[in-house]
DNA sequence: TTGTAGGCGTTATCAA
DNA sequence: TTGATAACGCCTACAA
């Protein structure tokens, strides 16, 4: 029976033979022929006579020390490190914020622990035990959904803690997330401009922050235009490939077929514009389109995209630069809630139409 | 002037104000009334009176006390990390495997420290000396070129480190790779034997292992089979969606038009499939299609692709198996080259033609 | 079974 | 400026 709370991890693999052991302050000390106070001071960039500060630096060298932080870090406090806790590691949008915090935080002296829960409440709450076990010194996360009690417990705590993407209700945690209605408020205004009345919309799921306030922003934009949402026009793709493709396929078939399509992230842009070239719809030529972070995919396909993009690495340094700040007690304006601009790039996808009455 | 060896990462931020304080065997001593002793061996599974077992199991729930792997690691000696170091963290081929490698980690009680290189063998250095530093107590490491003076000198000081997806020269480490050759050779003869003789290639960068064995797999195929392999029929696509986009238009205009394409990785599938759609090229009436990797688009795409695909979560899971063997201290068979099988997917990209004269 | 004591590599406090 | 010395939180003989 192994007792100890809840989920301690298992015990790891016996340590094997000790390799060339690792030289210590120790050492330096013993081989400079100074105590290990001045070694540190030499180390954190302490005054040292500039005689023995020659001896270190021949000493350091000759036994390639290697400060050892996590000796440090239990003597400060502190271990170095700050959890990244996202909902996938697939899809390309969190790996690739992910890897922008990653060297943007190891450009700070700085580790991360990355985890992802799979959208999965259950997981979420062990892996934010796993990272908090291990001491981490902040911690970004993506909720999923509007309740997080073990998110909130932590922001009430002041725990360094950092939101990205999506929001928890009441705003009680430090957030950044990107306008995400008025990405969707954009790409309404350039459909209409081009004379666009009845678009579908290809949205995410309801439970999705980000789902949510993309198809609130196209409507509210609709609606102030004094046009109609039909429901026929607005398809659920999971935020997946497969579902952006499923949701262009039933829009395709849907009568009368929109003259514009709007999908509203990467996947479901991929699977859509796949589903476009399989029934040989010519955008924008037969349809418009418009797509979702797909910046790159704009470039490479013809005609040009045109796509609402996320600036993921904004998103990415900014949630780790509030969080260091936090880190370093510095909770001015808690909490707080960064809303970075989405970008609208027009493309090619979307034909100029003749105003006609909408259907 | 920041003296103490060649690259001391930067002063992190100045530490703020302490919160909640977290709770230490000590407390948890104080709480239960017994010595510290005991309560590691509490926590630690070994043998307690029953009564002191319940009392100390509701002090460790009181104060919510979580054990310190900072202290336990320096202690034992081991960091309980282990560090991931990649060419780079965008494309989905580096970044499903991470995923993989961190969750089967997490699941063993390690934590993943992943770094990207960005394909710079300058960064590469800098990143293992990171690592090294942090002493994680194994490294999984993904080569740049087949010599790497830095990799070398860890595999033989037998510090744990595995190699994936591309090797050093002389199998001086152990690593993982995949059968590129095998994979291609067996696009060769679905190909050939399907009456395909003029098949042009996409391949990576001469530079990359696995360009190299997947292009030497498929030429030696077509050497057997008493096939020429024209320059012209041999595209480099710099492993890039752009790159593969150009290399199939650029294939699409040769003359005589190959009757195939065999697109090797990821990123010049997507691209090259792009191009296909754009000229309006139909697979496989027009031309036959084979893919790398892409089995999700393969699922969406129509008709489907014939992939040659890549055991990811083996790849992944294998490499971090080994590297635990070797920080237990199992060295048996060192260095290892464990070659894992890749497989084709027979979709319907590829026609069946009538034999006839080669070109 | 339980407790005492020493040490892991660092940092930090004070004397000297 | 330098150097004993005491933590930091935990593990582990060894002794009780």
């Amino acid at each position: 029976v192994r007792p100890g709370g809840a989920a301690l991890p298992p015990r790891p693999c016996p340590r094997g033979p000790r390799r060339t052991p690792i030289a210590t302050i120790k050492d330096v000390a013993a081989l400079a022929g100074l105590s290990i106070a001045t070694v540190s001071k030499y180390i954190n960039g302490g005054n040292v006579l500039p005689a023995n500060r020659a001896a270190l630096a021949s000493a350091v060298k000759r036994l390639g020390y290697r400060r050892n932080d996590l000796a440090r870090g239990l003597k400060t406090n502190r271990s170095l490190s700050i959890g990244v806790l996202i909902p996938r590691l697939d899809g390309v949008f969190f790996t690739t914020i992910v890897s922008h915090m990653e060297s943007f935080a190891q450009s700070r002296g700085y580790t991360t622990i990355v985890c992802d829960y799979r959208e999965e409440p259950r997981l979420l709450e062990s892996k934010l035990e796993f990272l908090v076990g291990r001491h981490v010194d902040g911690i970004v996360a993506v909720p999923i959904a509007a309740r997080q009690p073990a998110l909130a417990a932590l922001a009430a705590r002041r725990f360094p803690l950092v939101l990205f993407d999506r929001l928890l209700a009441g705003g009680i945690a430090d957030s950044v997330v990107i306008d995400n209605e008025g990405g969707s408020r954009a790409v309404a205004a350039h459909l209409l401009q081009r004379g666009h009345r009845s678009v579908g919309i290809i949205v995410g799921p309801r439970s999705i922050y980000t789902a949510g306030r993309r198809l609130a922003g196209y409507a509210a934009a609709l609606r102030e235009a004094g046009l109609p949402l039909p429901q026929r026009l607005v398809v659920t793709g999971d935020y997946t490939v497969a579902g952006g493709h499923r949701a262009m396929l039933s829009l395709l078939a849907s009568r009368p077929r929109p003259t514009a399509v709007y999908a509203t992230n990467y996947e479901m842009t991929l699977g859509a514009i796949m589903a476009l070239n399989e029934k040989g719809v010519r955008v924008p030529a037969d349809l418009s389109f418009v797509g979702f972070d797909s910046l790159e995919l704009s470039a490479v396909v013809k005609p040009s995209l045109t796509v609402v993009t996320q600036p993921l690495e904004s998103i990415a340094v900014s949630s780790a630069e509030l969080l260091l700040r936090r880190m370093a007690g510095d909770w001015e304006g808690f909490p707080r809630t960064l809303r970075l601009a989405s970008e609208l790039h027009v493309g090619q996808s979307v034909a100029l139409r003749k105003a006609k009455a909408a259907a």
